[in-house]
DNA sequence: TGTACATCAGTGAACGCGCGTTCACTGATGTAC
DNA sequence: TGTACATCAGTGAACGCGCGTTCACTGATGTAC
């Protein structure tokens, strides 16, 4: 069986999982070493003896942020998905109002996607891989025989929606823009529907 | 007649507008006070006779680069409009190779929504009134009756699958999604297609 | 048209602050006997 | 099971740097006569 893992592993964890949740609080930009060590329960020194930069933690902070929310809507869609097609369900899951609030926990190219082009190649690398993953996520969703390029279009909308939701600031007009997304999306792609 | 304006009013235009241009290159948190009054042609110490604080400068520079982009949308509209309808020529302009590698001229929405969430509530207020504007850009370029919404699912597909093209960092991928989207849009929102 | 003066825009040095990063040290962990 | 010691993870002070902001000063602009 598995060895339980090492201090080490578990601080660098702690670290890793802080870290996914600030970066899409604050941004790339707004995440800063200190509070991310302190969030851990650690002191700022200790932080080279984990990572070689800051940059590197931010790579491996948003590959795990991918992960995470990737594994969470899974789940949500398993639990919706009775008589419920799987891309009804994502699309249910990911345009709605909890999701504009919790952008901490929820999708990292919703919460990042404007920063990405100004990182570090190795930050972008990490960050070109999620949007890639909720691409191949969305594809796998499509119903049998979906056109090869449908799931980019429906990830673009359903990202540009989330984004524009949170960035009108007014709640009715946020949740206009997600009940047009989800409708349109949903009336055009779900063939069950 | 006018009266030519005055040495302060256009130091005052050259500061926007070279901030206008940083916050698109360099987003919110990367654009800097000195960086800019140099850009200008000035020293950073004159800035504070301008405006009363950084967020104050950003607020001025984002709804100029809304105002600038829409206006060269709108001229790139009448350009193209030669037989094409204006939904076509708006989507037709915004999903280009072009547009994904000159973020600093292009659509400040894409170039920063994912910061926006973030900013102080005067950076926020004029950032939320440039995504109504161009959910408005949209909407008027709808065909006669289409429906109320269309307008909020096109702006946002436009604005994820511009930002996704520029996240995935590969070129090919990047075409790809950008072709993808203009076809899915056009065919089923351009009446006249 | 020319001079004297008041106002105003821009300069450049300085400030405090927070950041990423380094490092000598300490205290905890875990191995050897 | 208990002790001695080596290794390793974490601490906290310190560093240099760039940032937003302030300010006393200078040089340009434009008005009054």
């Amino acid at each position: 069986m598995d060895k339980p893992p090492s201090r080490r592993a578990r601080s660098h964890d702690r670290i890793v999982e802080a870290a996914s949740r600030a970066v899409r609080r604050s941004g790339y930009a707004g995440t800063g070493v200190a509070e991310i060590m302190n969030e851990a329960g650690l002191t700022h020194g200790g932080f080279y003896a984990h990572f070689e930069s800051r940059d590197a933690l931010l790579s491996e902070a948003v590959t795990r942020a991918g992960r995470d929310n990737a594994a969470f809507v899974e789940r949500g869609v398993r639990r919706r998905g009775k008589g419920v097609s799987a891309l009804r369900a994502l699309i249910e899951g990911y345009l709605t109002e909890a999701h504009v609030a919790a952008a901490e926990t929820g999708c990292v190219i919703s919460a990042l996607s404007s920063e990405i082009p100004r990182q570090s190649s190795e930050v972008r690398d990490a960050s070109a891989a999620c949007a890639r993953a909720l691409i191949e996520r969305v594809r796998r969703a499509l119903p049998g025989r979906g056109k090869p390029h449908d799931a980019q279009v429906i990830a673009s909308a359903m990202v540009g929606a989330l984004q524009l939701a949170r960035a009108v600031g007014d709640a009715k007009d946020a949740r206009a823009l997600l009940r047009s997304t989800r409708a349109a999306l949903i009336d055009q792609y779900d063939t069950a529907a």
